[in-house]
DNA sequence: GCTTAATCGAGACGGTACGTCGTGTCTTTTC
DNA sequence: GAAAAGACACGACGTACCGTCTCGATTAAGC
């Protein structure tokens, strides 16, 4: 009995779904669509993914495992330097077109399903934090006693919200923003 | 002859819409259902609306509208002090569940159709960003030459991510980013 | 409001059944195949028909009401030779190719809905009996008190079931029905 | 290994179907709810029938071959009480909700299939018409010459007419026809 | 106050996609 | 090597909405 699902078809309609939604977007992205576009009956699809939104996610989860060739970030010494080089690339990658569309939509998946948003924070957004949150500890920049998920979430925030927004992302902006950021973080200690 | 539109008619779509989005969440929001909550014929709808986007756009436009009593932020002198009140009160406003289904189905809109991205930035984003430039730009406690839309972004932008992320959203966390922030801003005197 | 429906669509639809079921036959016919041929939404047949036995029934209907040209049977005082006639044609109706294959769909359909049954015995079986009565209720050459239902029975039955078992229907299988039937009518007064 | 089919699986897939049928009719009639009901892989019936027409005919030759009690007609030298007995018999079979069904579902089968109404011809008709020939060509009460062919078509056809038509199926019907039937054979001396 | 034309409710229309069910083929595993 | 189990590509199901299109029936301007 096959029990065993076939791996071909998994990835066909994963490839379907990412290339779609970056000619599409999301709001006609369609089933069927991908159904068609991977050669695959819509039961199978269906058999696999409760959602149009799973399956998304499932593609950028694919993708990012097979980009799995960054698993720490540069540890230089100096943190201002190290958090500027690999902001700027977070901005890189949202201002790239290949990626833009299909982020918005995983967004938007995300957004209106709890359940996919809480399976994008445990199978996404948790490794990558730890990635960075051990950079941070690692950091003599840091007082000790520094709250970290702020620090991150201070770091990351404006670019996330600069890209949601349709607004203009630079590699200046990156650097102002970790400037001020850790300017912030060091001297919170004394406040006025 | 009715050469104007009926305005009965335009409040009950809005607050149709409105009322919809916040129970079925905006996937599962549709024309039709719009109508017939609203006792309205399709054809009323489209002849003043593209989109349900743009439906849901104009019904949170006459929400701020209506509670205009907030043409500026409070400026007691003591800049954090007031930033903590006001993100204190956007902290509360993301938890409001009366809220946050319409705003997460108003985001996800935004995210996905440019034109609407547009007009929101237009009509609802940049009101409210010259209110608070303006809070901003009375402040002493900020050093001249201070980077003010920059200075906006490292305040607002972590309440936004956090509530997008699903996160919990609580007062210290304002409070936080706050301090560390305006510590940033004021102590950028001597980076790196 | 257009409570009214469109007559455009309604015959297309009737149109498209009937010489859709003529050249796949009753199992291969789909209402997507009827409603892409008659360029009408699959709605459109279902809001006024239940089944796809329902539009095939209807559309026998119509073709009976446009050819509502034979409102009695004929009578020249030979009831023989007039029932001849009548038998012979519907042999001829029955081996013609262009109404086979609809004719054994709409059986296939009656035989498994009672529903559509119950309609066509009202809508066309009883109005055809009506005729074939008159015309024996006219006859002198049937004894008074003959039982004129079982009559049509024993008369049109036998064509009815060759036809469906597939086997040969001849004129002279007719007109042997005929003389056999009249005569056992006639003589039934003094078995043995 | 089993060179040899099981018989066991035979048995559960007939079984199974005749009961479907009686359940839920033709139309509804699934090979997946017969493999189900069997307890049988799908490939199973695949294996061994064409269609769902097929299982269903070999379901009732089954039958047909464990009720082989009756290689002849009752002959007690009246043929009108002979054949009024085996009518009435065949008028009990056809109210039998049982046999309603299912017989129904055949018939719909071999209606739209010609392959499988030859094979019924073949298998099921033929045999049973061999056994009414035997009995009519015994009868005395025939004149020489009679077609008998056309006996048994005037004889049996209107009783699977009502049947067909969902008419009233009566023990006086079938007297009345045998009456009728055996007067014209009789007394076709004097046609016209 | 009467006319007249745009707006309104209602909803039918041609379509697209939905998510499910069944088909007939195939593959895997068990007996 | 036949059989159970069931995944697969495919096609149709019947439903929900889409956006467009009539249809009367208001209804408020301009005559």
């Amino acid at each position: 009995m096959p029990r065993t699902r076939s791996d071909t078809s998994r990835r066909a309609i994963l490839d379907a779904a990412f290339a779609l939604v970056g000619e599409v977007g999301y709001a006609k992205l369609t089933m069927e669509g991908i159904a068609a576009r991977a050669g695959v009956g819509k039961q199978t699809i269906y058999r696999w993914w409760p959602s149009k939104g799973a399956v998304l996610f499932d593609a950028f989860l694919a993708l990012s495992e097979n980009a799995e060739g960054s698993p720490a970030l540069p540890d230089t010494g100096d943190l201002a330097a190290d958090l500027k080089l690999v902001l700027r690339a977070t901005v890189e990658e949202l201002n790239d077109p290949r990626y833009d569309l299909p982020m918005r939509a995983l967004t938007a998946a995300i957004l209106n399903d709890p359940t996919l948003a809480a399976e994008y924070e445990q199978r996404l957004e948790a490794p990558m934090r730890a990635i960075k949150l051990a950079r941070l500890a690692n950091a003599a920049e840091l007082p000790p006693g520094t709250d970290l998920e702020l620090a991150l979430e201070l770091l990351w925030s404006p670019l996330q919200s600069r890209w949601l927004a349709g607004g203009e992302l630079t590699p200046a902006f990156a650097d102002a923003v970790v400037d001020t950021v850790l300017a912030g973080l060091r001297g919170s200690r004394d406040p006025a």
